[in-house]
DNA sequence: CCCATTGGTTACCTCCGGGTACCTACGCGC
DNA sequence: GCGCGTAGGTACCCGGAGGTAACCAATGGG
């Protein structure tokens, strides 16, 4: 645990360094990317969009989304196009068209939310098992 | 564009296949520990720990995670310890003195942490300038 | 003429994260 | 007896996230 916990350590301090190479605004904006993809619904759209491997119109979108709510998947794609992680087709039809697809850069996001993910699902039942040691402490 | 478009897609899916081999309440509480630990202090807080290397004091640690609350680090703390990231050993004395440490699977999750985290900061560039062109659109 | 469809937008409401401010318990030095 | 310092707890408030429901524009079908 001693010297395990020091190369971790060290780990993370490469991570400060990288942060520290940035501005102080491109910092911020770092957290804040990091805390905008945890949100309820953005990476859930990301992987949805991902797996179907091609454009998804708004509302086939909303069907897999389960519970998501029109406003909410309204703001989620609007945050993802901003970003450039999705692109927005509309079509001047009657009625209405609108595509959604992922991009580059979105797969290459979820690329890496992947070990972290599987590494959190891993760890469930360790979770589950200190949480009732806690509870019953 | 399309051939690595797919190759992403099935590494995504992987992560689904990892989810569905959870129960529904395993799945609930991967999310929910994902969501959590994007909160505003969270990942922060277990940092400074890691590159303490050492126990650290609550006010100590007021001190290093710059603009928090009492009321709000209390908060993670407690939430971090429930979920075994880190111990807290409190000493019967008076003025009262209790000991954060960060954990071995504190440790570990900042690993895993740390890839996408750096892969963000790498992008910051590439978002602003997507959001300089989406605000200009 | 009426209505359904699609992709929103808007008003309204509630819930919750998080901030500030103030309180406590305790033993110490003065 | 009085303040001081530590590690919180508690009350109150604000803003923002997110849900629901109603409305809208344009047009093809009946």
């Amino acid at each position: 645990m001693g010297n395990s916990g020091k190369v971790e350590a060290n780990r993370w301090e490469e991570i400060n360094a990288a942060c520290d190479a940035l501005s102080e605004t491109e910092e911020e904006l770092t957290r804040e990317m990091v805390m905008r993809l945890a949100d309820k619904w953005s990476l859930w759209t990301l992987a949805i969009l991902a797996e179907e491997d091609g454009p998804l119109r708004f509302t086939r979108l909303m069907e897999r989304v389960e519970g998501v709510s029109q406003k909410s998947l309204t703001k989620t794609l609007r945050a993802l196009e901003r970003d450039g992680l999705i692109t927005r087709q509309i079509f001047a039809e009657v009625p209405p068209r609108v595509e959604y697809t992922i991009t580059a850069l979105g797969l290459e996001l979820l690329s890496h939310v992947e070990p972290l993910w599987n590494w959190v699902a891993r760890s469930v039942p360790q979770f589950q098992r200190t949480r009732q040691e806690f509870e019953a402490r």
